[in-house]
DNA sequence: GTGTTTAATAGGCTATAACTATGGAACGCT
DNA sequence: AGCGTTCCATAGTTATAGCCTATTAAACAC
C-alpha cells in the first residue's frame, strides 16, 4: 500500500471519475486505473463499482475512504510540523556552560536572544568541562561554552574571545598598585585556586609552570567569589580571568603581562550533530559576541 | 514521502542502527540509508545524527517519530477493517422486493439467514419493479427480488422458482369446484386486477392475451388481499400466483392449465456491482431456495 | 597499531509506475 | 437505430527509482 495509491483513491472517490481524478493528480488515466487496481488487489476487495460511465464507491470503499483521507491528512501534518520546526526560530536549546564563564559571559547574550526570539526555549546547564562533554555526547545539551582548546575529535569548536589573566591580590598587597605584573613576581606567594575538576585551575597552574613558577596552594574552592573573599582577607593571592573582574573594596586586579597568559572561551558542538534552526541561531548569536582582536 | 520510508525510519529509530534496521526490514543496508536520506531531503531536515557508530534521533526526528508510527498504525487499521469486513459475514444487506412476492416468499429465507448470521443487518424495501430498478441502479439496494424475465442489459439475474398461476374464484362460482381450468373458460368474466404499476397485472393480462382472452377489468387494487375480499364477495374473478394462495372460506383457487401460464421469480443484481461477503452470502442463500423442478 | 564494525558511496540491475495508443462498452444525440 | 462521444481497461513501451553487491571511510575495540 503506497501513499500515491491512497491519493489516487481519494481523487477518484471525490471526483467520481477516473479521468477527472487523473487530471487532478497530474497523471495519465491508465496509470491511475492501474494503481487503484493494485490497491484493490492488496486489500482483496473492490473499492469501486465501474457501472458504465459512472464510478461509485463500494461498501468497502466507503469504509476505506475516511481512513485514507485521515492518513493523508496526518502525513501532511507530520510534514508540516517538521517544516514548521525548521522554519521558525523556536523550540528547545540546551546550553552547557562551565562555572567560570557562566555568570560573567552568558547573561547578556541569553537575554538578547530571548528578547529577539521569544519562542526559543533555552535551558542552561552549569557544570564542569568533563561532565558537560559527557552531556554533549549524550545529546542532553546542544552546545557547550567552555575554555579552549578542546581536544577531542568528536567535537567542533568555535572561539569566542581570548581574555587576559589577572592576578587577584589583597588591596594591601605590595604588587596591588602596579599597572601590570609578571607571573614570576608571584613566586612563593600562597595561592588560592579552584578545585581540581575546574579547568581554570589547570589553566592557572599551566601558565605558572610556563613561567617557572610552582604555585603553593593553600585553599581550594568551587567558585571565584569564595576565593575573592579569602584573598580580600589576606589569605593569599589568585589568578582569575578578565571577565571575572569586579569592583571590590578588599581586592585588586592586576593584569598578568606574560606572553600567553590568557584564556580562550569558545563554544563546542558535537561533530556530526544536526542542529535545529533555533540551535543554529543561538550558535551564530554567540559568535556575534566574539571579539576579533585578541 | 512513501510508506516504506516511514517503516524504515521507525526501524532505525527503534533499533538505533541502520544495519539492524535493514535486517529487520529485510532489505540491504545501503537501500535503507538511501531511503532515509531521501526522506530527510523531502522534509528538509536531518532526522538522525550519525555519530560515529551510534545513531540518534535529532529533535526533528523525535517530533516525527510518533507521527510516523501513528500513520503506520492507521494504515494497518484501515487495511484490517476492510479485510474484517470481507472475512466476516456481517454488515448491511439491502433487499428490494415487489409486493406480490414480499409477504409470501421472503419471511422464511430472511428468518433463516438472520438466525445463521446474526451479524447481518438486513433491510427490506418493498416497492414496484420500476422503482426497485431505480434504487438498484442508484446503489440504494444491493439486490432485488422480482418477476423474471428482467430485460435490461445492466442487471444480472438468477431465477429462483417458476410457479403456476391460479384462477381466484368466488367459492360459489361454477368453475370453483374444478381441479383445473383453461384461461378461455374465463372469457367474459369480470376481472379484478392489481394496479398498473404492478408487474403481475401485466403478467396476468399477458397470459390472457395469449389465450385470446381480453379481460374486462372492473376493479383495481394495490394488494391481493383486497382483491380476494372482493372476489369472495362475488364481484368477479382474478388471477394470482401460486404463492399467494391461502385458505379462505369465500374463495377457491383453481390452477390454470394453460401452457406457459406461470410466473418466474428471480433475484437481480446490478451488473458490475461488487457485493460484499454478506451480500453474496444472502444471494446464494436465496438461490438455495430455488426449485429445480418445473 | 590492527582488525572489526558501521554508515556512506558507486555502479549495475530490476521492478514498477509512468507514458502512448488502442479497444470496447455505455451513453447521448440525431 | 445509427452515430459520435465519453469513459475505463488493456497492451506495449519507456523511464524512474528502489534494490542489490562491492567498496570506501570512519570510528571503535583490542
Amino acid at each position: 500500500m503506497e501513499v500515491h495509491q491512497l491519493r489516487y483513491f481519494c481523487a477518484v472517490a471525490e471526483s467520481g471519475s477516473f479521468t477527472r481524478a487523473a487530471e487532478r493528480e497530474q497523471v495519465a488515466q491508465p496509470s491511475l486505473s492501474q494503481q487503484i487496481m493494485k490497491l484493490e488487489e492488496e486489500l482483496g476487495v473492490r473499492l469501486f463499482d465501474r457501472l458504465g460511465r459512472t464510478v461509485r464507491l463500494t461498501g468497502s470503499g466507503q469504509v476505506f475512504l475516511p481512513r485514507a483521507r485521515a492518513i493523508l491528512v496526518e502525513l501532511k501534518a507530520a510534514k508540516d510540523e517538521v517544516a514548521e520546526r525548521q522554519s521558525s526560530v523556536s523550540g528547545p536549546v540546551s546550553i552547557g556552560v562551565i562555572p567560570t564563564i557562566a555568570p560573567y559571559f552568558l547573561p547578556l547574550p541569553m537575554a538578547l536572544f530571548s528578547r529577539k526570539y521569544p519562542q526559543a526555549n533555552m535551558t542552561v546547564v552549569e557544570d564542569v568541562t568533563a561532565r558537560l562533554m559527557d552531556r554533549l555526547r549524550a545529546g542532553q545539551i546542544d552546545l557547550a561554552i567552555l575554555a579552549m582548546p578542546m581536544r577531542g575529535h568528536d567535537v567542533e569548536t568555535f572561539q569566542l574571545r581570548t581574555e587576559r589573566l589577572f592576578a587577584l591580590l589583597p588591596r594591601a598587597h605590595r604588587l596591588a598598585k602596579k599597572r601590570k605584573l609578571q607571573l614570576k613576581d608571584l613566586r612563593d606567594q600562597p595561592f588560592l585556586l579552584l578545585r581540581e575538576e575546574h579547568c581554570f585551575r589547570d589553566t592557572a597552574i599551566e601558565v605558572c609552570k610556563r613561567a617557572r613558577v610552582t604555585p603553593h596552594i593553600v585553599f581550594e574552592s568551587g567558585q571565584f567569589s569564595s576565593i575573592m573573599a579569602m584573598v580580600g582577607a589576606g589569605l593569599g593571592i589568585s589568578i582569575v580571568p578578565e571577565m571575572a573582574q569586579e569592583q571590590r573594596p578588599d581586592c585588586s586586579f592586576v593584569v598578568v603581562a606574560d606572553e600567553r597568559a590568557s584564556r580562550t572561551v569558545g563554544v563546542a558542538t558535537l561533530k556530526g550533530r544536526y542542529l535545529s534552526r533555533v540551535q543554529r541561531a543561538f550558535l551564530s548569536h554567540l559568535q556575534s559576541f566574539a571579539q576579533k582582536d585578541n
